[in-house]
DNA sequence: CGCTTTATTGATCTTCATCAAAGAGCGTGG
DNA sequence: CCACGCTCTTTGATGAAGATCAATAAAGCG
């Protein structure tokens, strides 16, 4: 057969984000629906666009007063060193989340801030603009600082309950529910519709747990064999949903 | 000796909360500094103000529209059962910190939501009001939407924060670091200055890590031995803070 | 002064981390 | 195109941390 391996669809070369598409993107963003006409064009007209391949920092020395971001393509991590060589994937940005990243002193909102690090996790093409400048627009019009208020507190909500949920799991719970997570924010691949659609290593997933890279390599490889799931080098496809749900939920139940 | 016992301490009879105390504290609270003044009034008009004595949920049933609550006095915790015999409480609020509970299907803000579950931690005063009241004094002051919002996404940050920092530690550093939190939301008391104000048995504590209780008995009386903590029925008091400090830095730096 | 809730302690068993060594996938440069 | 090196992965052996189970004890409450 001549479909592409995951590999090759894990890394595509080009990132098309041509002004039109630019457009569209901010236009259908969820929050940006309710905004003034001319907080819209405001919005427009601030943004960058910035095409980036698999494995790239987005530094924040350019931007010492923080940054407004959005993923129009492809997927970010956000992490955080706790020591030397371990660090803790604590959230995953897919195509329409933003951030607003900035140093905790300064002024205003910062969703995620300083010493965080934030980097791609495929191709991604990133709309950015000055945290500075999205206030200045937030502050002229209260929909749209109400629509990214609501957004905001939703999706910190809900990466908190998802913390939550993985204290009281074990190992392969945690596992099962971790790829159900990654698989509903990613957007379903035409040749391979369970693959999750960006890099991510063993130790990825490991550090989104809390638990060891050998770990998650030893509970794959028992889903593999019972075909389950499938996985390489940076990558894992999701063979049987249902089967991860079950564990997931049977052990909610149980006890 | 004649002072009281921690056990007095942490259950006091009486919750002071005249209408004076109550407008004093609506005043003072952080988000509400920049607030035009007829929305103050209305905060202070809409406030209704409720004794608790410890142990009590705040239904959400008598809010269908949800609610929001500001901790006037006292300590409450939000918690979420993972299945029948075990549950998760994944913040405490104190004095000053406010929730915006509702379902998760209506629309607008909300932190907390239902079937999350909101009890009182020791005798409290709360503060609460319909969350679509609080939503239209909002709409009309731009400026008080803004301070809510820098305020709600801090705490969820906050909160998100420590989460993380938990699931890389190991069951003694996630006691030091949670002990070390829950001392930094309490006020002092006169008698026991690591006193904890509030009701916190060992399957509490438990219950904030992932833990179990009997790991959180041995970890504090292995302490109490060395003079670290000192606890009882219900009750915990930290004795060497610096202790806990270490405990938990060295640990960082190591490897 | 019993009853309930909370805590302690010990024995045992699982799970998972750690360490180590070898192997595979992929990019690169000759 | 092949060989080399790098990173990521697999697998096994071992040990330690912490869960589970169970029995007992205390503390607070009515």
């Amino acid at each position: 057969m001549d479909r592409p391996t995951p590999h090759e669809i894990l890394n595509p070369t080009v990132c098309h984000c041509s002004p039109e598409i630019r457009k569209s993107k901010i236009i259908n963003l969820p929050f940006v629906r309710q905004a003034l006409p001319r907080s819209m064009d405001a919005l427009i007209r601030c943004f960058r666009s910035e095409g980036l391949t698999e494995g790239r920092d987005i530094s924040s020395l350019r931007y010492p007063e923080g940054l407004f971001g959005v993923v129009a393509r492809g997927a970010i991590k956000v992490y955080q060193w706790v020591n030397d060589d371990q660090f803790v994937i604590f959230d995953v940005l897919t195509e329409g989340d933003w951030f607003l990243y900035g140093n905790p002193g300064c002024s205003g909102p910062h969703i995620y801030c300083y010493p965080d690090q934030i980097s791609t996790m495929t191709t991604s093409c990133l709309l950015t603009m000055d945290r500075v400048k999205l206030l200045q627009v937030l502050e002229t019009d209260a929909k749209l600082m109400e629509s990214l208020f609501f957004e905001a507190t939703r999706r910190l909500t809900s990466a908190n309950q998802r913390l939550v949920r993985l204290l009281s799991l074990s190992a392969e719970q945690k596992l099962a529910f971790l790829l159900l997570f990654l698989l509903g924010k990613s957007k379903r691949q035409a040749e391979y519709s369970g693959l999750i659609p960006f890099k991510l290593t063993k130790k990825d997933l490991a550090s989104m747990m809390g638990i060891t890279l050998e770990t998650v390599s030893r509970l794959l490889s028992a889903w593999e064999a019972e075909g389950v799931t499938h996985s390489g080098r940076g990558w894992v496809e999701v063979i049987d949903e249902d089967f991860l749900r079950k564990k997931f939920h049977l052990s909610e139940s149980l006890d």
